[in-house]
DNA sequence: CATGAAAATTGCTAACC
DNA sequence: GGTTAGCAATTTTCATG
């Protein structure tokens, strides 16, 4: 658990103006983000590598369009288990983790057990996907595929107030 | 419709690679992926820049640990709607899109309209944020909230393969 | 201990070929 | 696409409150 790393971390105000601006754009250059906040571009840096180096900073990552990679479907598939054996949820967890077209995976409480989000060049490669980590599993009771019309919003911005 | 644009573009097995590189981590300096890919820095560059300008790289943004802001839970609900009158779909929408708690928001087919990802602090901060975006709405019909016990995959990783 | 200023370094950009 | 020169941005150093 990281509570302990958590508690270590002291985040002010002038951080978060800075976390709320690289969550927009990562490529938002020192100087720019110093005459935002009101710090100079040194200071921005420094701060910019203590949030990077204490977690809150995860990654930077590039957001690509899924369509120009041929990736032209999402899905959102409900999953249900038979019954929770920790194993063989552990096993099920580890896939949706390799699969490469499982883009979001969550566990989650209530009626449904796992929420995923899956993306695919059509229906066929779609179906070979949940073929692949949903049929061949005995703890999988069963699942609900919803197409997805339209990605709204996909972001993964946390609100920084 | 950015078919006629996307007819245009014509993406190698380089670019894949690079994007690949570059949705893994959006700092990795040109040399590396040079190196990675059999290619001087320079002309990575160009290729970053040519899939920065034709849309195949969307933006590029910073990754942030919801705990380190304290939004320590996270929920997917799933929303179904009375009927689908257009422009009150469209207000929904607009809802959705502006409140910062909504991390995602997905637009399906099948018994459920929308799926949500919805971020916030705690249970309060959660019920503030259904009665602001889903309550106060004749459009809506139900929901279902789910709490994410754990949020097992989280990337927004498109396959380049 | 965080800051700002300035130097040193690194990485990117834009010409060439 | 490679090479190189010039530039931009980051990183480090150092003095200050």
């Amino acid at each position: 658990m990281l509570s302990a790393y958590r508690a270590v971390m002291q985040i002010d105000d002038v951080d978060r103006a800075i976390l709320a601006i690289l969550q927009r754009n990562s490529r938002t250059i020192a100087e720019d983000i110093g005459a935002e906040v009101g710090l100079s571009a040194a200071a921005v840096q420094r701060r910019i590598k203590r949030l990077r180096e204490n977690g809150t900073i995860n990654r930077e990552v590039a957001v690509l369009d899924p369509r120009a990679l041929g990736q032209e479907m999402t899905f959102v598939v409900l999953v249900e288990l038979e019954r929770e054996r920790a194993h063989l949820l552990e096993e099920l967890r580890r896939r949706f983790l390799e699969d490469e077209h499982v883009q979001q995976c969550y566990c989650v409480t209530g009626q449904i057990d796992f929420v995923l989000v899956i993306s695919a060049r059509d229906m066929a490669e779609f179906d070979a996907v949940t073929r692949r980590v949903l049929f061949d599993n005995p703890t999988v009771r069963r699942f609900t595929t919803n197409v997805v019309l339209d990605r709204v919003k996909v972001g993964l911005t946390v609100p920084t107030g």
